[in-house]
DNA sequence: ATGAAAGCGCTAACAC
DNA sequence: GTGTTAGCGCTTTCAT
């Protein structure tokens, strides 16, 4: 295999405990040696085994980023923040994808136990409370989102209710009044869904409008496609809206579509609001209004958390809140 | 820490070599044995660590995949191509963002010494073949895509030249004429414009057509929203198209507000190429006539050659090419 | 079929 | 300021 610490010293001269607080940039090592160690270390090209340090130190410097998959792209815009916020405190982050299932959430938690990551960030989308609590491992987990979260432990989140309760609001200020909601789960709803419903609702029943239960569109799947059918299918059987509230960007953009095939226009005839502020919200036609999280805000409290978690930080669970801001833009002008 | 090998043996009664062929399937174990060890195991709630594993096999069981953003759609969709074709072969995939810089390209090659991944599939952008071939560790390497790609690496991607040529070929077939080109770097180009501009010259010289340097509109940026800007200032200084093949589908999204947005309809006005056959080229109003690679080919074939390159494979350089299809949609029908 | 013991590359007491 | 040495958790000859 490649160079060792070993052969260093021995090419240096000294012991392998010099080399290693070299490496390490120990401060107690006299500029002497430091520099004959260096070079040793430029001549022979050596690198620090990971693995080896891991089983000597206990911890790895990888954070495990879970979601369900990175094609959605709230959740690649996520992972560049993560991996942002986490570079800046000397970690790097290994992402997991569990493709939205049970079995791929459990396998996440599971072999977090193997000792790869020191910590883990985690957006859970089927695995209760209850499940998740039950990981009585050594590694932290924060959580993120809105979706199931133990007591005991830390999670950071923006308000949804408040957040769809403005964005309803919006489209209200606009004059609508027909305002329907796509892109939520045609069955049992996720925790997304319901917390951003009732804030729909709310500000529905504050402008003394009674919620139709025909206004919803649901999606087969939580996807752009998904919701291009949802909405066609409503719009095709008779439902007649002018405002939509979409649960996130993929569901307003597959929206947009099945609004215009059908040669509704946007937003004259229907103004359309989104959620997560993707980068193609901005270029679609029309721009979609859209609930912009604070990204950076959230990723960097989330690792700060798992961070003192890690370090062995043990109160209760802290349930935090990041700012968001409703981003008008084209599909759902300023009034 | 957690429960261990040696603690498993004592619990069982028997030595950690049986704990440890029990948990590596090993068949040479009596049935009592295996059960009695399984019986401990799960009573212990034992999870093998994978790092003194890795100390002990010079093997970690994991590949990175190195590209410039999982922003880019067309990487995430890669991810998810690669992670499965490795799953299916009992790896597991480290995503590492290069960030499309000259030293994010570098650090991950150098980090890739450090032990923590087997292999890695390497899609550059900047680096030239020259430095990446100087890359001298343990650690294989495949490269993925038409970027540069020294001789004595393996490397896999689709004929872009021929792509590019099939899509310009489509545009004209459908009687357009003045055809452009969107997308590219306004400077030095990178290789994968090179091909497809090639391929697409090649085409409109074979329709007796000279390609007109004012039809090309370069973007800041390698981006959607860089289109946006590109396409619509070479539109507002009086450039006029009927066809326009994308660099990628990005661009293509960007192209199609830069356009709508002037009140050009697509097709009928301007027919539209992209490239990649990303989710989104699905949901966009019109729907996006693109180049599609085979991604789970391109991906099998990858993790393929990198596995038999880890397994001391050192032949010659392969460079392979996967299938392609463009996929006719809306924004250029069939004829 | 199972056990004993020697490492894998590195760090961290503990000496000097 | 630098060297010695004992592990970290696991695999793996080599015996038995």
């Amino acid at each position: 295999m490649g160079v060792r610490l070993q052969d260093v010293a021995e090419h240096a001269g000294v012991s392998m405990k010099t080399v290693s607080n070299v490496v390490r940039n120990y401060e107690h090592v006299s500029v002497a040696t430091r520099e004959r160690v260096q070079q040793a270390i430029d001549e022979l090209g050596y690198r620090p085994n990971m693995m080896g340090r891991r089983l000597a130190t206990g911890r790895t410097g990888l954070l495990a980023l879970a979601f369900s998959s990175v094609t959605v792209p709230y959740f690649a815009e996520l992972s560049r923040a993560v991996s942002a916020a986490a570079g800046g405190l000397g970690y790097r982050v290994l992402l997991e994808e569990t493709d939205g299932t049970l079995e791929g959430e459990r396998a996440v938690i599971t072999s977090s136990e193997s000792g790869m990551v020191d910590g883990i960030l985690f957006q859970p989308s089927m695995m209760s409370s209850v499940e998740i609590s039950r990981h009585r491992g050594d590694v932290p987990i924060v959580i993120l989102g809105e979706g199931a979260a133990p007591l005991p432990f830390d999670r950071v989140m923006i308000d949804n209710v408040a957040a769809a309760y403005d964005a309803t609001r919006h489209l209200l200020s606009l004059g609508r009044r027909r305002i329907g909601f796509a892109g939520h789960e045609p069955g049992e709803l996720s925790a997304t869904s319901v917390q951003r419903l009732a804030g729909y609702q709310q500000a529905l029943e504050e402008h003394g409008i009674r919620p139709d239960p025909g206004m919803l569109f649901p999606s087969a799947e939580i996807s752009a496609s998904g919701a291009v059918h949802g909405v066609g299918s409503g719009l095709d059987a008779g439902v007649r809206i002018d405002g939509l509230m979409c649960r996130d960007d993929l569901a307003a953009i597959g929206a947009l579509r099945a609004l215009s095939e059908r040669g509704f226009a946007i937003p004259d005839d229907v103004a359309v609001t989104g959620w997560d502020n993707i980068e193609l919200s901005r270029v679609m036609y029309p721009s979609i209004t859209s609930v912009a999280p604070d990204l950076d805000g959230l990723a960097r409290r989330a690792v700060e958390m798992l961070i003192e978690r890690m370090g062995g930080y043990s109160g209760i669970g802290r349930h935090e809140l990041v700012d968001y801001e409703l981003l008008v833009r084209e599909s759902a002008p300023a009034a």
